[in-house]
DNA sequence: TGTTTCTGCGATCGCTGTTCGCAGTATCGT
DNA sequence: ACGATACTGCGAACAGCGATCGCAGAAACA
């Protein structure tokens, strides 16, 4: 019996699901990063505990690590199954900026749907091959113009940040409209404090005109803004 | 002796920090702020740790929980700490979307700084004085536009967002170019054996090509896009 | 059949945020 | 001046987390 390499260290889509020895696993990755995904979209993404995916599935509370190295592999596995909802239907129709939109607004679907995928995205992106799939239909879009690789894949990365940070905003102003998390009460009191002490005269009168409804749709906002941001990116 | 109004649920900024009687404390809040700064600037926010920040000021594992009712609570006091960085002398010299420019410059710098922000920033911006000093400057800028205060409001909103996706984006590149971290190195490997089975093939083009050197400087790409993307959000 | 190698399971470790009771001390009311 | 009050810092403790390890059993190979 060789000493067996070191399989840590080294990334999970790289290693083997299983060696073909021994008993059938009870389930396959996909199995717990539907599972993950489902209490996430519940409860947010630090109700993904490794005892709680267990037990959803029925299993030991330490029996995921037969199957993961890490909690955050499991993310990984989540982040990456997600990519599979994009559809690539609304491509080619226009030039790459159209199609290049038309992928930005997929994106923004899918962080929409899956709000903790924003804090995954934001603690350094992980790549899986759903996930590398979408990456290359993006730097296709880029194919035909006069850049270096390296910018285009650093132009991508920028496109992916300025979704991401969009996607939250949206989000932010969502829940402003629903239900007072509990932590939101204790905020907006002490806004409205700050506000009527008078030492934030612009932000006082800001809160206080109720103004004209919001005349531009979140949809529209959006495409203009990565446009533009785009145009000033590459151009 | 009058039962206690819950002083929970009430935001720290409204909280005052002692009621006069009984022996000094050791610290005042903003002494904590400072010392848990220091910690994420070294190692991270995870690093900021309630038994750590107490052991950096020579005190009891637990003590902390005499100024802050919370560990997010300190984490508000460190995020609103930083904000005092931000230097509004280039103000007033042109016009109000030159002033807009500064205002966002300088929260880049500070989140280039202090890169855990960035991190706090997205889970649900805290509101503190001296950001809400910064937020009243960003709607000062605004004052003359045509807007409701709700569209001043998220238009501010919308600009700090963008502010922190470009900074990450940076922050991103700083640490490629930088020692790999332990996790990076797993997933630089996939990357190349995904670009070597030929199923990305843009992908795989864009890591081959060296390409020329970055031509535009990081500033130069901050002003374009911010510009940009607030005359697309504002006009 | 016997060996090998995997499986799921339960106990356990160290670390985290947080709570609680204790003894001491500075301020207030009289 | 002096007790009552209400705070202080301190240390022990609890529940929950990610992660490790050794165990008994089962499937695949020789």
């Amino acid at each position: 019996m060789v000493e067996q390499s070191e399989q840590s260290e080294v990334s999970i889509w790289l290693r083997p699901a299983r060696s073909g020895r021994g008993p059938a696993p009870a389930f396959d990755r996909d199995r717990l990063a539907e599972a993950g995904v489902a209490l996430a979209d519940a409860q947010g993404l630090a109700a993904v505990t490794m005892r709680a995916v267990a037990q959803s599935l029925g299993s030991a509370p330490a029996s995921l690590y037969r199957y993961v190295a890490t909690r955050d592999e499991l993310v990984e596995l989540m982040s990456d199954r997600v990519n599979a909802e994009i559809s690539y239907a609304y491509l080619g129709a226009g030039d790459w900026l159209d199609d290049l939109l038309a992928l930005a607004r997929e994106a923004r679907a899918v962080c929409l749907r899956h709000p903790w995928l924003l804090d995954v995205l934001a603690a350094g992106a992980p790549v899986g091959p759903r996930t590398l799939a979408y990456l290359d239909r993006c730097l296709a879009c880029l194919a035909e113009l006069p850049l270096g690789g390296k910018e285009k894949l650093e132009a991508v990365a920028v496109l992916q940040s300025l979704v991401a940070s969009l996607a939250r905003a949206e989000l932010a102003k969502e829940l402003d409209a629903a239900e007072p998390p509990p932590w939101r009460r204790a905020r907006d009191a002490y806004l409205r404090h700050a506000a009527a002490t008078g030492d934030y005269p612009h932000l006082t009168a800001a809160l206080k005109s109720a103004g004209p409804p919001g005349s531009k749709s979140a949809d529209e906002l959006f495409d203009r803004i990565i446009t533009r941001a785009l145009r000033g990116l590459l151009a």
